[in-house]
DNA sequence: CCGCCATCCCTTTTT
DNA sequence: GGGATGGCGG
């Protein structure tokens, strides 16, 4: 069957001849040195202008990537071989989206802005599925379902098939499902044994049986956006023969975070033009854990054959002695590409290492550093914190409010996930979209109004019997005696308004009507009556989500904005600290960096080594890789010797990525705590073998040293693998009682103040009360 | 229907 | 230690 042809992009800039963006990027070519090749270096420029056939960007930290990917837009639209909406261009996050499209403007006019097809995967997915929904069965005004309403739904299926929520949580489900899309699987062809390993070998059927619901409901997940997509491609071949003809040039950012799917969507689209333009950096592949496959990018050449390899290894970011620390570093990798950057910029400054006692000094010590660079006249928006897991952060938190250090956490809870905003969408999805039952499910009974889960209970039986969306089947609900008088008015009631505002639709401004339902509903109410501390910000959130909805068009444009993009508006001009995860880092640059809690178990983070082995291991370095190359000027790193986890104190050891520093590179600085007891010898010891892999006789010797103070066999297995004593509780009957003097390894001589299985709190002579395990420990006395 | 308490988990996270 | 979640009792 012949899909309808695409009604051609509402958004396609002017005509060229009309003085377009094609005309005048044609006079800008009459002009020797057309603007977005200027200042190129060689092989930027021939990343640039190698348009014809298949091209792998290597593209190293800080060379210059976006350049060359906003510059090769420029050029292909300036060049008259495509128009702008003949141009695909796929990156991962909006952010990424949004600044390309700023840069191609500045260098083309704001032409570049009305370029349809560069978004996120998942944005132009929506967008190419919702042109042809009919064919995989949705209809083109499907919703988009975000994890939660995921797993809300699972749990549905869940218990419908009579599954222990309990013992085979949704969650997990979803992680599954999920990573079946990731790899571009559909239900029929996840393999058998795979799909057993949920609730004894029904996972397949669960996840066949969410696909179909999904259809029920009319929604999609985000992982449907590409896999649906790759579906429709493969399944109907004028489709895809027709989206391959329109994308003469496709562009892809960040190509080593490719998942299977991302990968086999572009690939069918590829194969049409052949004009595919991949740039990506083997090193900062960190999204294994969520799908990513490096592989990806080390199979470019084999399925297009003839490509073109071009690296970028010239660094326009950091200092020297920065650059050649992260290139010693991420060299102990292995299976990767290989570059190897080089700057013609001055050495600079080495990268420290800094030796902290706990993580309370790493923050004060970094607090304080901070405050001197800022009496210095540094930016502090030129300063970054950047941790290995968001624990860590509070910390720093806490030291900054009390110096009054300005800070913003990057990446906290965003803003589309907070309730009273979802619960807004609710609304306005139940409005827009009458069918949408998880929507109504969320609001049916928010602001408290009596409708409970006995009412929604039997909202449920009779729209599964009729099967009927929820709200048809409780329109016909109430036509009937099977309520409650109360519950049934109420209803009925509720039932009433959405009428009016679904009719509202066609005569209101969406915004107006948005806050007419909020006002209506109670909802606005419900949070006037909380005297909660949160409720005034919810309020404030709210009226912001009414906001922005006047840069839209109409409530379904909003709406597909909001299950896409929604992000927190970063409306504060101070100046400020940034404190974020090395995740979050990724594609950002500061003057002065700093990468605290460099210690084995932490970074690399045991969980990754279980459960990835080497290849997880790898993954870490090349997050300590993206860390490091974050810096321009000043790279400080820092491990504690005790860090508290799971509210335990544990002594740890350096990590070995600080060994796999070279030496001529870094210099080690010893804050004055970590010399605390003597200790410091134990990191001498470690500097010695600086330079050299972990294997070294400085880290064995760290490592011996610790087995013999723990010896408690499971902690013999090596750092930080305690977790089996943890668990044993007061069951344990200590050897140690109340008053007894002990001595820990780290803390010194202490008394024993309170026993609680093998935990024990000691009143330590200098270190004061901490909590820790028996296995450090030592009678003395 | 609400709120309190026990229990569980604890890396990274976009769309 | 702390937050999220779910069960149970008022």
């Amino acid at each position: 069957m012949a899909a309808p042809p695409p009604h051609d992009d509402e958004v396609t800039p002017p005509a060229p001849h009309g003085g377009g963006i094609a005309a005048r990027a044609l006079a800008g070519m009459r002009r020797p040195g057309a603007p977005w090749l200027d200042g190129l270096n060689p092989e930027q420029r021939a990343a640039v202008e190698a348009l014809d056939g298949p091209v792998l960007v290597l593209a190293g930290a800080g060379t210059g990537k976006t350049r060359v990917l906003t510059a090769r837009i420029a050029h292909i639209l300036a060049s008259g071989r495509a128009r702008a909406h003949e141009i695909l261009a796929v990156t991962f996050t909006n952010k990424a989206a949004r600044e390309m499209k700023h840069r191609i403007a500045a260098l083309v006019g704001p032409a570049g802005e009305g370029m349809p097809w560069l978004g996120t995967f998942h944005s132009i997915g929506a967008k190419i599925l919702r042109r042809h929904a009919e064919l995989v069965g949705l209809k083109s005004d499907f919703t988009i379902l975000d994890t939660d309403d995921q797993i809300r739904l699972l749990k549905q299926i869940l218990q419908a098939e009579n599954i222990d929520d309990k013992r085979w949580p949704a969650r997990q489900l979803a992680i599954l499902i999920d990573g079946w899309k990731n790899r571009g699987l559909e239900p029929a062809r996840v393999g058998a044994g795979e799909a057993g390993a949920f609730a004894e070998g029904r996972g397949g059927a669960l996840y066949a049986a969410y696909q179909q619901r999904l259809k029920v409901l009319n929604a999609a997940d985000f992982g449907d956006l590409l896999l649906e997509g790759l579906r429709l491609f493969r399944e109907h071949d004028d489709v895809l023969a027709q989206w391959r003809g329109r994308f003469r040039y496709m562009l892809v950012d960040e190509y080593q975070d490719t998942n299977t799917a991302q990968y086999l969507w572009l690939r069918l689209l590829a194969q049409g033009q052949r004009n595919i333009c991949c740039v990506g950096d083997d090193d900062q592949a960190i999204y294994g854990w969520r799908g990513a496959d490096v592989d990806n990018i080390l199979r470019f050449e084999h399925d297009f054959p003839g490509a073109t390899v071009i690296r970028l290894e010239r660094n326009y970011r950091s200092t020297g002695h920065i650059l050649a620390a992260a290139a010693h570093l991420i060299a102990r990798n292995e299976g990767r590409l290989g570059k190897t950057l080089f700057t013609d910029g001055a050495m600079g400054d080495k990268p420290t290492v800094t030796g902290v006692w706990d993580s309370e000094e790493e923050a004060r010590v970094i607090g304080e550093d901070i405050e001197q660079r800022q009496r210095k006249g540094q930016s502090l928006d030129g300063v970054a914190i950047l941790v290995r897991a968001s624990f860590q952060m509070r910390e720093f938190e806490e030291r900054f409010l009390t110096l009054g250090l300005p800070y913003r956490v990057i990446g906290g809870p965003r803003f589309y996930e907070r309730a009273e905003i979802r619960d807004a969408l609710a609304y306005l999805r139940v409005v827009a979209q009458p069918a949408d039952d998880l929507a109504f499910e969320r609001i049916v009974n928010t602001p408290k109004r009596g409708l409970g889960d006995a009412t929604l209970q039997i909202i449920h039986d009779h729209a599964r019997a009729a099967s009927l969306p929820l709200t048809q089947a409780a329109r016909a609900l109430i036509e009937t005696e099977e309520l409650k008088p109360k519950p049934r008015q109420t209803l009925r009631d509720l039932l009433a308004q959405f009428s009016r505002w679904s009719a509202a639709i066609a005569t209101t401004p969406h915004h107006e009507l948005a806050e007419t339902i909020l006002e209506e509903s109670g909802y606005t109410d419900m949070w006037q009556k909380d005297r909660s501390a949160e409720a005034a910000g919810r309020l404030e959130n709210l009226k912001e989500l009414i906001r922005s909805m006047e840069e839209f068009p109409d409530l379904a444009g909003f709406l597909e904005h909001v299950s896409l993009v929604m992000e927190a508006e970063t409306g504060d001009q101070a100046e400020r600290v940034s404190i974020m995860t090395l995740h979050a880092a990724k594609g950002l640059e500061f003057d002065v960096v700093y990468l605290p809690g460099w210690e084995e178990g932490l970074f690399p983070h045991q969980r990754s080594l279980d459960e990835n082995g080497r290849a997880g291991l790898e993954e870490e370095r090349r997050l300590a890789y993206v860390g490091v190359t974050r810096a321009r000027r000043f790279a400080k790193l820092y491990f504690a010797t005790n860090r508290r986890i799971h509210g335990l104190w544990q002594t740890t050891i350096p990590s070995r990525f600080l060994d796999d520093l070279p030496a001529d590179h870094v210099e080690v600085v010893e804050a004055e705590g970590a010399r605390f007891g003597g200790y410091a010898a134990s990191r001498f010891d470690r500097m010695e073998s600086f330079g050299s892999s972990y294997d070294t006789p400085g880290w064995r010797r760290a490592q011996d040293r610790r087995a013999a103070a723990q010896p408690s066999p499971a902690a013999r297995r090596g750092p930080l693998t305690i977790e089996g004593e943890l668990v044993a509780k007061s069951s344990a009957v200590s050897g140690f009682r109340q008053g007894a003097r002990v001595f820990h390894l780290k803390f010194g001589p202490g008394t024993v103040a309170l026993v609680d299985g093998n935990k024990l709190t000691v009143d330590f002579d200098k270190a004061g009360r901490k909590m820790v395990l028996e296995s450090f420990l030592q009678k003395t006395g």
